[in-house]
DNA sequence: CAATATACTTTGATTACTCAAAGTTCTCAT
DNA sequence: ATGAGAACTTTGAGTAATCAAAGTATATTG
């Protein structure tokens, strides 16, 4: 049985591979995703490869085994899930949701989430609009666009809102930047750093790159 | 911040006390509680003391502070809150809730508490018919009256069941032994160390006076 | 190609638990 | 009041996770 650590450890490496596209994770990302400093990182990839969850490349990177990969996914799963519970049942706000579901996710037993998501009627995606992996482990893949990625003139719907931090959450909300929202690019100054966006009929407002980076669009 | 391993003492302190009606608790039994070795036990009191959530009597037992029975009453509140969700709005089956909320009475914090007992319409008690404390930490008090005490010819009433053994209560509902249902006591044989009860219109049976004592009653 | 900066690993120590087994004190029945 | 047994405490050792700081490899850049 994994330690509620050892699950962290692996759920913040399959979000790195999901955001990176890249299935080799390098040390420093998870040490940094997981506030750790990298020498306890690296003596627990060394753990984590003996017990069979990853493969170790010594000053290269992790890569999950099948078996890490499905308790990761299932992390992932825990997480979304509940945090649609908290929001759609229970009422809590979407900034706050992200820090809650962290600690329940590791105490929920498999069979008490079957009936959590049955009860919530099997959603497909949770109220940051990124999507659930099924009870086998397979996940919708994600918008590879952000709002960055847009012109000028062009006019997208958000798909999710890839950041945790309720300050951010909380700023998105009242810009009214949330998962079906659609939104008009009105310019993007690549040299300026800033693309200027209209929701609806609202003033319109600027994002930095960094914030725009954060907000995943389709076409 | 206690660690939940701080928080299971407590709890099983506050359990003890109330069972036996009795604020000194001895070592023995919170370490057979916690199914730990009385050597563990002693060490941790010795921490729980140090850091003010229980006086400690050598040789004699423990006492909890003031905060150290807030925080026990806290987590029995939140234990008994998440069995009542757990059956009510999942469908959980009564006899296996108590090791699920056992996990999950560490990872949620006051604010999502707040929410599910509002959400649970404020609830009284849980689904074995213990009392739930308010938040303020109040407890209503127990019977004292088990069905090991009642006559033969009474009719009383069942308040509780006081075992969490998924094997008993499995037993109990097959029998009709649960909350609010009324029981005739046919015939109560001391010597012979059992009870003969009488359920609705259901056979007759019989309880050995280790199982009716753990059925709370009113008259 | 050497110097440096970056990324990673190793080492030694700490914290919060845990157990087994040896040692101590207390109680109570003779 | 004494000696046996129960209940408790102490001791020594182990596990899982962490950090700070020192050490090593790799990449970059002048």
């Amino acid at each position: 049985m994994p330690t509620s650590t050892v699950e962290n450890y692996l759920k913040q490496i399959l979000i790195v591979s999901l955001e990176t596209n890249c299935p080799e994770v390098p040390m420093g990302k998870v040490a940094q995703g997981l506030s750790v400093t990298s020498g306890t990182a690296t003596t627990m990839f060394k753990n984590l490869a003996e017990n069979g969850w990853l493969h170790y490349y010594p000053r290269r990177g992790v890569r999950l085994t099948r078996k890490g990969k499905a308790l990761a996914m299932n992390m992932l799963r825990r997480h979304r899930l509940l945090e649609t519970f908290l929001v759609e049942t229970l009422g809590l706000d979407w900034s706050e949701i992200h820090q809650e579901a962290e600690e329940l996710e590791h105490a929920i037993s498999e069979k008490v989430l079957e009936k959590l998501d049955e009860f919530l009627g099997r959603p497909r995606q949770d109220p940051h609009g990124h999507p659930i992996p099924s009870r086998g482990g397979v996940i919708r893949r994600s918008s590879t666009q952000s709002l960055l990625s847009c012109k000028a003139g062009s006019k997208v719907t958000i798909e999710s809102i890839t950041d945790q931090e309720s300050d951010f959450l909380k700023f998105a909300r009242k810009k009214q930047l949330f998962p079906g929202q659609v939104v008009s690019v009105l310019s993007h100054e690549k040299l300026a750093d800033a693309i200027t966006l209209q929701v609806g009929g609202a003033a319109p407002f600027s994002l930095g790159s960094r914030s725009s980076e954060k907000i995943l669009v389709q076409a």
